[in-house]
DNA sequence: AGCGCACTGTCACTATAGTTACAATTCAGT
DNA sequence: ACTGAATTGTAACTATAGTGACAGTGCGCT
C-alpha cells in the first residue's frame, strides 16, 4: 500500500510540468525526503508545527485554493490537481501563506519540509531553479487571472475561465472540469444565475457538455473563440 | 548632476519598503553597481542587449505597468513610483518579462543587470532575501488585485483601487493619484462612464477631491468602508 | 427503495453598467 | 493670449447582470 502511493508519487512528480524536464532522480529525491499525507474531504493543506516554509505537491485527489484577502473575504482562485505545488510563496520570504487550499476530494499530498528540501538540494542544486520555475508560473497565471476579469464581460470570462482550468490536461479527450456552476460563479465574480445562463447557450452550440457538477470541454477552439471577443 | 541624480537615487534606495530594513551598505552597492538611465514619456523600461535579467528601480518619475495577456491583449495593472522594482520576474526563470513599463513622466530608472547584482551579492548575500521579500510582495498584491475584481462591484472596487494604489505613500497629507478616469476605468474593468460617476458621489460625500488628471484621497477610512461594502 | 441534500433550470423584476454622443474644462505649446 | 489635444461632466437609451424564489433532477446514504 505504501508502495503504490511512493509509486504514484514518483510517477506524478515526473511527469509534472514544472519537473518533466529535470532529470529523474530529482524526482526520485523528493519522494524520498518527503512525506506523503492523505487528506479528507474539507482538511486543509498546511504543514505541521512550525515548518511554515514546507511545499505540498498533490499527488492524488483536488483541491481548491483561496486567497484570503485583507478583510477576511475569501476568493477561491484555482484549483489544485496531481502534480501541483502548494506553499511555495513562502519559501523566499517568511511571510504568511498566501493561500489556502481546501480539500474537494479525498487527497494525496507530498510534504516537503523546509529540511527536506535542503537535503535534496545537497545532491540536485537545480531543484531551486524548478522552484523558481512554478512561482514563476503562478506568478504569471494570477496576473492572467487578473487581466481576464479586468477586460473580460462575464460571458467571455466564463469561457476564458474554462479554458484556463483546462489548460495542463494533455490527455486526448474533451478535458473534463468539476465544478459546480455556483463555485464557478464565485471563481470569477459573477452569480450562478449568470454562469447558468452562458452554459446552456455553449451547450445549445455544442461547446461544451455540462452534467451533474462537471462541464466538458468539447470544442476548445470554439471557446477560445468566445475568450477572444 | 550625475552626483545629484547619485544622491537621489541612494536616498530612494534607502527609504524603498524593500531595502529600508536591510543595511545601509546594500543600497551604496546597488547605486555603484547599477547604471542610472533617464527615459522620456511613452519610452519602455527594458534592459539593453542580452542581458534580460536585470532588474530596474525606479528613482524618480512614474511608470504605468502593463501584463501582455496571452492574446496581446494589454491590461494595465498599476503604478511604478520611486523605489518600485522592475524586472524581477525573470531574475529566477529564464521566462519572458511579464510586465511592460510605461513611462508615464520623465523618469529616472536605476538599471541593475545580472552581472551588476552577482557583483552586489558578493559582498552583501542578502540582496537574495530582499528581493525574495519584493517578488513575495508583488505575488501578494497581484492576488488582491486579482480578488477585487472577483468579488468586488464596481463602485466597491473603485474605492479599493483608490486605496491600493494610496498605499506605500507614508506622508501624513492626503495621497494624490495622477491618473484620468480613462486609465482608471481600463486598469479595473469599468468604463470611464462608471468611474467618472461613482468618483463624482465620492466626491460629493467628501471622501476625495477629483482634478484634472489626478485623485486626492481625503477621507482613507470612509474609502475603505465602501471597499468593504 | 426511499430520503435528504446539493445542484441545475427557469422565472419576473430590478438595479446597474455599457453605449454613443456632445459640451465644457484644463493644460501645454506656440 | 490663442489653439488644439486631452480630460472631464452629462444625457438618453440599451443591454446585461443581479435578486430572490421555486421547481425539477441527480447523487449519496441508510
Amino acid at each position: 500500500m505504501k508502495r503504490n502511493e511512493q509509486d504514484l508519487a514518483l510517477q506524478v512528480l515526473r511527469e509534472a510540468a514544472w519537473l518533466k524536464d529535470y532529470p529523474p532522480k530529482l524526482a526520485e529525491s523528493l519522494v524520498t525526503e518527503g512525506r506523503l499525507m492523505r487528506l479528507n474531504i474539507g482538511e486543509w493543506a498546511q504543514a505541521e508545527g512550525d515548518d511554515r516554509n514546507g511545499l505540498f505537491v498533490v499527488i492524488d485527489g483536488l483541491l481548491h485554493s483561496y486567497y484570503a484577502a485583507l478583510d477576511d473575504r475569501m476568493t477561491m482562485i484555482g484549483f489544485a490537481e496531481p502534480g501541483s505545488v502548494l506553499g511555495h510563496a513562502t519559501r523566499y520570504s517568511g511571510g504568511p501563506r498566501l493561500v489556502t487550499a481546501v480539500c474537494a476530494e479525498p487527497s494525496t499530498l507530498l510534504e516537503i519540509s523546509e529540511s527536506a528540501l535542503d537535503r535534496v538540494a545537497e545532491r540536485s542544486p537545480e531543484i531551486w531553479r524548478a522552484i523558481a520555475g512554478f512561482a514563476y508560473a503562478a506568478m504569471r497565471s494570477t496576473l492572467q487571472m487578473a487581466a481576464d476579469v479586468i477586460s473580460l464581460r462575464p460571458r467571455e470570462r466564463i469561457a476564458a475561465r474554462l479554458l484556463a482550468t483546462a489548460r495542463g490536461d494533455q490527455s486526448d479527450k474533451a478535458p473534463v472540469i468539476k465544478i459546480s456552476q455556483e463555485m464557478l460563479g464565485e471563481m470569477i465574480g459573477v452569480t450562478r444565475k449568470t454562469v447558468n445562463f452562458h452554459l446552456s447557450v455553449f451547450e445549445r452550440d455544442g461547446l461544451i457538455r455540462v452534467g451533474y457538477g462537471r462541464i466538458e470541454l468539447c470544442d476548445l477552439s470554439g471557446l477560445q473563440e468566445i475568450a477572444n471577443g
